[in-house]
RNA sequence: GGCGACGUGGCCGAGUGGCUGAGGCAACGGACUGCAAAUCCGUGUACGCGGGUUCGAUUCCCGCCGUCGCCUCCA
């Protein structure tokens, strides 16, 4: 079973499951006000490997992740484009979800929308106040956070320690707040913004109310994980966590953070590498699944590196890749190799080692060719059945060369008739005009193969 | 200032108190090949600096330097 990192204990334990065979997992979405960036698609394809690998050990997941649909920086946008925001979320998300097809990401099971639940915050705040746990000010309504014993689990201080920290950070809504780290759950609107109504007055949710309703709503007390960026730990998940404290309910039992991209100096990087500004230009200018691929090849906890070499690298590792599933696409199907497949499972397990996984599928690529090129067969059957397996479970896709067309098949016999007659000029020349037609083009002793 | 983390070969990036330091890319040599390509085999004076613990430290401890994250809005 998967072992994973706790950020609340602090350490690897095994993720216990509520119910068994099943898995139960938060993720946090995006704010849809812009397009999704390179960062977004560490996150999601992070936990797109994950999901892909619980499902692939037999398990039954169900991924929730939301989408924030009302929040100041759409509203900002909105006024400063004096455009309607929902025009802005709508096309944000589509824009999104078409990122997230680009890069492979699987869609999760349930996306709740923030302006879908705004009755029920509403009510969990109105519970919060209620158990005077929350209380009003001139412009909102705020969270007490000193009403919640342990506040301070995920951000792994104190409130005293926080505030004795500090630096000369302003503080929002300082002036009537009882404690700076007090948070707004539902915010007064001004006039012309969007709104609901509320028994406080015409306003909107706060940001870190949603996450914890629809957890609650979709997943229940006591779900097995949640997860986000290693940004959120603080403030957001804390003060989800805080909430669901506060009205006596059972809320995460394991919490996963990931690391961030950064870029050559080492600093946190959501906009440029290279001449790509966003996701749909990284994928529109390299092949997505290198992005896949360079995470893989380090873990989770990790910051990464990510730039143009970096990518190039996972290209040229994925040609290879993808020239064996080419070559190995008429092995006769087999039984995975049992030994590499444990030995895949207990790096996985082990906290997602995916650098050692990955590792270990390109050992196996190459046991597998040597043994093709041994004519051991049946040893490389096995062996090509486990690259698949591994693969899948990972989401790499590859590709084997998909359909070569009449006349193109009809160029590649002519070359090899020309090289049988040991007219080296023609085939040479013919191999340059597939060549410059897009074809990688492998000239064999069995014959030519094409793939693109 | 508080808390958390990091500094590994040409690059990216794992890992470990000693036994040959994963994997990818690049480079070099060899096999195969008409030549390429693909594939296979082989090749590397690494662990920020200074102390300490130890028979032995890159790995543990202390100090320093450097970098990053969080401490209101972020993946």
């Amino acid at each position: 079973m998967l072992h994973l990192y706790d950020s609340a204990t602090r350490s690897v334990r095994e993720l216990a499951l509520r119910e068994p065979g099943k898995v139960s997992i938060y993720l946090c979405g995006p704010t849809v006000y812009g397009p999704a960036h390179i960062g977004h698609g560490r996150a999601t394809l992070e936990y797109d490997v994950l999901r892909r690998y619980l499902e692939w050990t037999g398990l039954d997941v169900r991924l929730v992740s939301n989408v924030t649909d009302i929040d100041d920086q759409i509203i900002n946008r909105a006024n400063r484009e004096g455009r309607p925001w929902q025009e802005i979320t709508e096309k944000c998300e589509r824009m999104w979800w078409k990122a997230m097809d680009g890069v492979g990401v699987q869609r999760p099971t349930d996306i709740p929308h923030a302006t879908e639940y705004v009755d029920e915050m509403v009510a969990m705040i109105g519970e919060l106040v209620a158990a005077d746990q929350a209380y009003a000010t001139d412009d909102g309504i705020y969270m007490d956070v000193e009403s919640v014993d342990d506040y301070g689990l995920l951000a792994m201080q104190t409130l005293d320690d926080m505030r004795a920290g500090g630096g000369e950070r302003e503080v929002v809504g300082a002036v009537q707040k009882r404690h700076p780290a007090d948070f707004v759950l539902w915010k007064l609107s001004k006039p012309g913004e969007p709104s609901w109504p509320s028994p406080w007055g015409e306003g909107r949710p706060g940001w870190h109310s949603e996450c914890v309703v629809m957890a609650l709503d979709l997943l229940g007390e006591g779900f097995d994980l949640h997860c986000g960026g290693q940004d959120l730990r603080f403030p957001h998940h804390e003060n989800e966590r805080a909430q669901a404290v506060a009205l006596g309910k059972g809320f995460a039992n394991h919490w996963m953070h990931h690391n961030f991209i950064v870029d050559a100096e080492g600093e946190k990087m959501s906009k440029s590498i290279g001449n790509v500004e966003n996701l749909l230009d990284l994928i529109e200018h390299y092949d997505p699944r290198a992005y896949r691929l360079v995470l893989l090849q380090s873990h989770y906890r990790s910051p990464v590196k990510l730039n143009q070499s970096n990518i190039d690298a996972a290209v040229k590792a994925l040609a290879g890749l993808d020239a064996f599933a080419a070559r190995t696409a008429g092995v006769t199907e087999a039984e995975p190799d049992a030994g590499v497949l444990d030995e895949f499972r207990s790096a996985m397990d082990d906290d997602l080692d995916t650098p050692k996984a990955t590792a270990l599928l390109f050992d196996t690529v190459r046991r597998a060719n040597a043994a093709l090129d041994a004519d051991g067969s049946d040893v490389a059957a096995a062996l090509v059945a486990a690259v698949h397996e591994m693969c899948g479970a990972l989401g790499l896709v590859l590709s084997a060369g998909g359909d070569v067309p009449d006349d193109v098949a009809a160029k590649a016999a002519a070359l090899d008739a020309a090289r049988a007659g040991k007219d080296f000029a023609a085939a040479d020349a013919l191999r340059a005009e597939l060549q410059a037609a897009g074809w990688t083009v492998e000239t064999t002793k069995d014959g030519t193969t094409l793939r693109r």
